[in-house]
DNA sequence: CTTAAATACGGAGCTATGCTCCGTTTTTCA
DNA sequence: TGAAAAACGGAGCATAGCTCCGTATTTAAG
């Protein structure tokens, strides 16, 4: 890669990341250009869709959480170390106003970093139902879904913010296994 | 209100429900003023917000939405009856691609089908609470936020739409009070 | 049947954004 | 050092949102 495509990428991913931060996932890639003072046409020629800046830009934090959930992960029991995931990919989905809604997409973005997150959330999921902790049918997808939700419904509001961690609790406690011998509801 | 304000206020209506369902929720609403034979200043006099203009197509659905939930919850337990509830709206979100992504405020947009539905669901939800089999601390927000974010995730992948009843009863689960209450396992 | 006030209509036109295309500039390396 | 390869920049076209105001239609009073 050549050195000025390269610094030119580093502008783009810290505009980028400025202009999502202040006016959300949403904002005009104009912006992001201008700010990074670079062509629009270079902004393109790196990241041809939003979805591939955004998931550039989160990048770093996706790998982060990954890691930080790896290592905390030994000392904890399977469902508290899937209930903290989830809180912060519920955190890391409203770091850009309006990414929640397209968490599931951005996750899908093959950067590095939203790869070793789906792989920990899987792995954490599965340690989670070996143990009996979660029930079978429960799918990644599922999971991320209710990030999804969450971080809707936190953002709805000023009070939302407070409402996370009661709100995952809630939901965590859902996937557990039917508390009667013979389940209750779905199946 | 004049009689021709009432017959473009019913053809941009028929209009708009062709065109949201061919081409989704963000479709150009200079074509739905096409479609309608009428001129844009037109639309936007009606309905001064694209989410205006869904609301008001959707009222008549959300009024048949509310108004079957009442009747058949009589025969159901709360929970049961917020399940469907919640399935159903689900169900409504996904009638034109990408109106999931704006159900609060579409919900919120005034019309009587969508206040139907929502006071609707306040009556289920509260029913749910005073048997004990809901949480007291859940909102109807947390509830509407489910079905934005089990319909976005639905249609983010193949396989989405035969999810739906699985995710709304792990959902709906999830709302159950703690099982602390009585013997719990960890934690 | 006027006729004037009230109401509604229409669409030109301005702004904003997305995205492409290609002439120019910079970098690389033999 | 010089030419090929790579990257840059931003003009420019397409599309959409939304406003504004001159014109047309409806209503109802006389």
């Amino acid at each position: 890669m050549r050195a000025d495509a390269r610094r030119n990428r580093d502008r783009l991913l810290v505009a980028a990341d400025a202009v999502f931060t202040e006016r959300g996932a949403d904002a005009s890639l104009n912006d992001v250009a201008k700010q990074a003072e670079v062509g629009i046409g270079t902004l393109y020629r790196h990241f041809p869709t939003r979805e591939a800046l955004l998931g550039a830009t989160c990048d770093e934090r996706f790998l982060t959480l990954a890691k930080q959930s790896r290592e905390r992960s030994a000392s904890l029991s399977a469902l508290e170390a899937l209930r903290l995931f989830l809180e912060e990919l519920v955190h890391y989905a409203g770091i850009y106003q309006g990414l929640a809604a397209s968490l599931g997409v951005v996750l899908r973005s093959g950067t590095e970093g939203c790869h070793a997150t789906t792989e920990e959330g899987q792995r954490l999921l599965q340690a989670a139902q070996h143990a009996g902790e979660v029930r079978d049918d429960i799918r990644l997808d599922d999971v991320v879904c209710m990030a999804m939700a969450i971080s809707l419904s936190a953002s709805q509001d000023a009070s939302g913010p407070k409402r996370i961690p009661r709100l995952t609790g809630i939901f965590i406690d859902g996937l557990r296994p039917p508390r009667d011998a013979r389940g209750t509801r779905h199946r």
